[in-house]
DNA sequence: TTATCCAAGATTTTT
DNA sequence: TCTTGGATAA
């Protein structure tokens, strides 16, 4: 397919910082791609081009889109990769002036968490326990808005001021254990570019141009980090659409698109408003409901095919019959218009409405497949086995350490692990550290010395043989030497989850293996460490590779829809305080200005991302009582319904109420259960 | 140190 | 309703 004159501008435009409003179906991947050859086209060197996307998928499919364009030694030295990624390379490369080892240990949600909890539970910081979740998500937070602790600690009030020494201290014994978590593999290059000149001028001499994927997700840090890299020229082009901004909750700063009109004087705005996705019909609900949405970029989609068949509005006695009549609806119209099963997608706000369609799918003996739910990396024995390999890498890494040392039992118990735990702490020194420490033996009796000392050794002698040389086949071995297998038997609750536990640690193995080989080709050193720090920026999604060939109905969240497109898309749960989600009490208090209403608006462009994934039909469903937790609920359709144009509807059941009471009734079931929930 | 029971809490989640 | 983690007993 030919570019058209916009698209075309897009890619031309390379002597002025450019933003590409690129609406949804608009060909925003195609302009990065086309960019990137155009760039070589007219003489800048591929390793001189970043692009930068989200997620592995996308960085992913941007490769292999480009590889289409051009030849592959054209293409030499390209970088395509996540923010994430991009950072640890930095950070690998620039280790020494952040006063890293190169073995970076790289923390997830969970060792974050468990690393705050030992802080408050072996330092007397006026801390609530209680509120772990909350300091964990704050330090988050900070560390998205580009504040390191020393800012924070300065302008803190009285009430922040306990979870800012708690972020003093993580980020302490995170430099301690060799570590950084992922909010660090962006705000720690940016940290390194402002405070060392020379290395922020060798980057932005390799990197010359940049291109970003869904810039509208960026943070505060990553705009940073774009800013520093680019140069005060602004030699990039940025793709987004702020009507897909749904992740403002983990950060993002949709306004982040405006900022750079200020920042930028010479920015260039191109628009794409032509959809290549759907029909007439399903654009112009898009755009009706998404008008209720302020804007600073006004555009409006359009599309050449059909005006298409009507909306459908579904209504449902309660969850089970409308997971049940979208299943026998789908199995009609499978039927009736020889289509494909992956042609249909079912999407829904929250990942617990997938159960009941699951079950109704299977009834109906239709293939699906449920994307998204929980990360490979979540699974205890990924990460029990991960947890070895970090260690092995770096020893310092005490999240590993405690994870691991007594998994399988070794008779390492946590009375041990306190009085280990309490002296590596006064001794301002790893746990492994401390294991070899002369000292330990007086404050633990000798038989726990001896055990300690000799899975350390074990651990360095193992770890030694692996960055010797034939890393998987060490790596292979020890997974037998420590019996890992039995434990997982034991620890099983059925020869089922057994076998899905084993295959998860084969699976790990496999992928360490093609990884390791991998970096052995590219001639790297320090093969183990570069690959564990990969694996664990993947994905769940890697895996699922494979699985897209098949012809499956895919169910998932309309978070998990962006970006994807179907023929035949089903919208359930359409029902306020659903789809408006009801937001929790504690959260509302946290946001400055007017929460409630931003937070419609964020759900808003939920649906409106919701909307837009379908090319040829539409239809939404909702229940008129819904069991949630156990206990049966009414419910009213959604806001969002009545924002659609009613003559683009094929609405049934529509209630006699008008919107004005709807709206009225919406309004006051949600503030009803924030009382409720302030009130407790 | 390990096994078992009970209570709390349950949006979304690119890395 | 279901899962997960913490407290308690053996």
């Amino acid at each position: 397919m030919s570019l058209n004159p916009h698209q075309r501008a897009a890619i031309k435009e390379i002597n002025h910082p450019l933003l590409v409003i690129a609406g949804a179906g608009s060909g925003k991947t195609r302009v990065i791609t086309h960019k990137i050859a155009h760039l070589i086209d007219q003489g800048l060197a591929a390793r001189h081009i970043a692009a930068l996307t989200f997620t592995n998928k996308a960085a992913r499919e941007m490769k292999a889109r480009v590889g289409k364009l051009m030849d592959s030694k054209a293409l030499r030295g390209l970088t395509v990769s996540t923010f994430h990624s991009l950072g640890l390379d930095i950070l690998r490369r620039e280790h020494k002036a952040l006063g890293f080892k190169a073995s970076l240990s790289i923390f997830d949600e969970q060792d974050r968490l468990a690393l705050l909890k030992d802080i408050l539970e072996h330092s007397k910081h006026p801390c609530n326990p209680d509120k772990l979740p909350h300091y964990a998500w704050q330090i988050g937070a900070w560390k998205n808005d580009c504040l390191p602790p020393e800012q924070i600690l300065a302008q803190a009030d009285a009430e922040q001021q306990p979870a800012a020494c708690l972020y003093e201290e993580y980020n302490r014994c995170l430099k301690a254990y060799n570590a950084v978590d992922f909010d660090d593999l962006i705000l720690l290059p940016v940290q390194l570019f402002q405070e060392h000149g020379e290395i922020l001028e060798r980057w932005q001499h390799k990197l010359r141009y940049l291109l970003v994927d869904e810039y509208q997700d960026t943070n505060q840090t990553q705009y940073r980090l774009l800013n520093l890299l680019t140069g005060p020229l602004g030699r990039f082009t940025v793709v987004g659409d702020d009507d897909q901004s749904i992740y403002a909750w983990r950060g993002a700063r949709p306004e982040n698109l405006q900022r750079l009109k200020q920042d930028y004087p010479r920015l260039k705005i191109i628009m794409l408003e032509q959809n290549y996705r759907s029909t007439g019909r399903i654009l112009k609900a898009a755009n009706a409901l998404i008008r209720h949405n302020p804007h600073v970029f006004e555009k409006k989609l359009w599309s050449a095919y059909g005006f298409g068949d009507p909306i459908r509005v579904l209504s449902h006695a309660d969850d089970l019959a409308e997971a049940q009549q979208i299943a026998a609806d789908i199995l009609h119209h499978h039927f009736q218009h020889r289509t494909q099963w992956h042609d249909y997608a079912i999407l829904y706000r929250s990942n617990h409405q997938s159960r009941v369609f699951e079950r109704a799918l299977r009834e109906q003996r239709i293939p699906y497949k449920v994307s998204g739910g929980p990360s490979f990396f979540s699974y205890t024995e990924v990460k029990d086995v991960l947890a070895y390999l970090r260690l092995f890498v770096n020893q310092d890494d005490d999240a590993a350490f405690l994870r691991i040392i007594n998994v399988p039992k070794r008779e390492i118990g946590p009375t041990t692990l306190e009085k280990l735990g309490a002296y590596a702490q006064q001794r301002h020194i790893s746990l492994f550290s401390a294991c070899f420490e002369l000292g330990l033996e007086q404050h633990l009796p000798a038989r726990a010395t001896a055990r300690l000392k000799g899975f350390c050794e074990w651990l360095v002698d193992t770890a030694d043989r692996a960055q010797r040389g034939d890393t998987l086949g060490v790596l292979e071995e020890f997974i037998d030497r420590i019996e890992y297998k039995d434990h997982l038997q034991n620890l099983a609750a059925s020869p089922k989850q057994f076998e899905r536990k084993w295959q998860n640690v084969r699976e790990l193995l496999d992928w360490l293996g093609r990884l390791i080989e991998e970096e052995e080709d590219a001639g790297g050193k320090d093969i183990l460490s570069a690959v564990v720090a990969k694996i664990m920026l993947m994905d769940v999604l890697e895996r699922q590779r494979d699985d897209s060939a098949q012809d499956q109905v895919t169910l998932m969240t309309l978070h998990a829809a962006k970006g994807l497109e179907f023929p035949h898309v089903y919208i359930v749960g359409m029902e306020e305080g659903l789809l408006p989600h009801h937001k929790s009490a504690e959260e509302t208090t946290n946001d400055t200005s007017t929460p409630e209403d931003l937070y419609i608006e964020e759900e808003r462009r939920l649906a409106y991302v919701g909307i837009t994934r379908a090319q040829k039909t539409l239809t939404f469903s909702y229940c008129r009582q819904r069991k949630r937790y156990g206990e049966v609920n009414d419910c009213q359709p959604s806001r969002f319904l009545e924002e659609l144009p009613e003559e683009d509807l094929e609405w049934p059941e529509k209630s006699t109420l008008s919107p004005e009471e709807k709206k009225a009734r919406g309004k006051a079931a949600l503030a009803n259960l924030k009382n409720l929930l302030n009130e407790t």
